[in-house]
DNA sequence: CTGGACGGATCGTTGAACAATCACTACTGT
DNA sequence: ACAGTAGTGATTGTTCAACGATCCGTCCAG
């Protein structure tokens, strides 16, 4: 047993289910103090902050920030400690090259409809269309997101799986910095529900195109979200 | 001051460079022992006994097998164990398809002629050749390696960088398990050179199709290498 | 004002210890 | 003889306390 602990296991959120050893259990726990804007870009992640808040072993919470850096989510320079990354805009430009790369040849290169798998499609669509109608923009970013992830699911691939897992942490990290606005998310939900449309109805390469200028006005979107945010800060 | 160690810094090989701190040093040593054959796939690697193998406590072991991991030479099952992944041709046929995601989308995206950063193409290149006329199949494969990751680098993207890393690191567990045979490698390192020519007179469009057919048969020539080795074992 | 010595804080790493878990063996009951 | 179970040993997961190494900011001397 560790200390008071209380948080215990979030079940719903996460995906790879880590929980059970506690160095998942802080892994989750910095994730969420990072994506929820407790911990700032550019903050340094002291070993023993964390070992003493988190009620783990300052041993263990090493372990925790190697598996956060894997995810993009730390950075970690020698003999100064763990920082929580300052996202550029360069880092944006970055992220979005590499999915233009990806999700538009996964699209491209799909041959049969894939129903069950394609239905996670759907459901983001749905997850984000009632998200967005709360006004719940944070979760309607999450459902962006996992309808993307879904996305490239289709190609059946456990390493296109894990990059993508990994640009949509850091992208996380990005919109825990520009205050999720309305513009970000909303015009984005229904572009999703017109692309899985068509992934549906086996129209590939149109998704492919719609998808490519999906990808170009998101990036900008953020982009311009981005600069806005730095001339008030 | 640690144990024997004996080993001490490499330099020349690695490019990361974490070699200062004890655990990227159970890095590089468990990555050679892997590499070269001293650790089969399936086999466990004990926490332990690389402990005392390598002369550093068993805590900073285990940080170094979380880096391991994350550049899938490692494979942790809680309560169980690392073991040396089993490379399954799946999972070469999954290598690939990223391959020919990546590497042809950069080589389409370049626009103009950044000789300094091509420079690293032709001392790959030339690097593979002398190795070949040795026989030396090992630095041949390396040398291969590091031209299609100075290919990748060409695009200036940290991401897929590191993408493309981790993929050759998989690659080389390939390596290790199907004895070099000159076919794998010898027949390839006059083709990197023709790219390399079509890259270095700017004609993108030429070096990208090369470039596709190459990583074809190249998966061919290890898949066929491979089963050849299953049905022996 | 420049520069080097000092100190505090944090990281890097160690070693020993104990609980939790797994794999394997030996025993029991039918 | 054999399935199921309890016991046993080994390994992992985690904690704790400590110490050297390194970095950063401060203070003092020239």
């Amino acid at each position: 047993m560790i200390g008071g602990m209380g948080a215990g296991s979030r079940g719903g959120g996460g995906r790879g289910s880590v929980t059970p050893t506690a160095a998942g259990t802080v892994v989750v726990l910095v994730g969420e103090w990072i994506t929820e804007g407790r911990l700032a870009p550019g903050d340094k992640v002291s070993e023993t902050w964390v070992a003493a808040e988190s009620g783990v072993s300052r041993n263990t919470v090493r372990e925790a920030f190697r598996l956060l850096e894997h995810d993009g989510l730390l950075v970690h320079e020698p003999n100064r400690g763990a920082f929580v990354p300052q996202v550029t805009p360069l880092d944006v430009r970055d992220i979005y090259r590499v999915r233009r790369v990806l999700e538009p040849a996964v699209v491209r290169g799909l041959t049969e409809l894939d129903v069950p798998r394609m239905q996670a499609l759907t459901a983001a669509v749905d997850a984000a269309r009632s998200a967005a109608a709360r006004q719940d923009w944070p979760h309607a970013g999450s459902a962006n997101m996992r309808f993307h992830r879904s996305l490239v699911a289709l190609a059946g691939s456990v390493r296109l799986d894990a990059t993508m897992r990994r640009l949509m942490a850091e992208l996380r990290l990005v919109f825990a910095v520009v205050e999720h606005p309305a513009e970000l998310f909303g015009p984005f939900v229904e572009r999703n529900a017109r692309i899985a449309d068509l992934l549906l109805s086996g129209r590939f390469l149109e998704a492919a195109t719609a998808l490519e200028t999906y990808l170009a006005d998101s990036e900008d979107a953020i982009l311009t979200a981005f600069s806005r945010q730095e001339l008030t800060a």
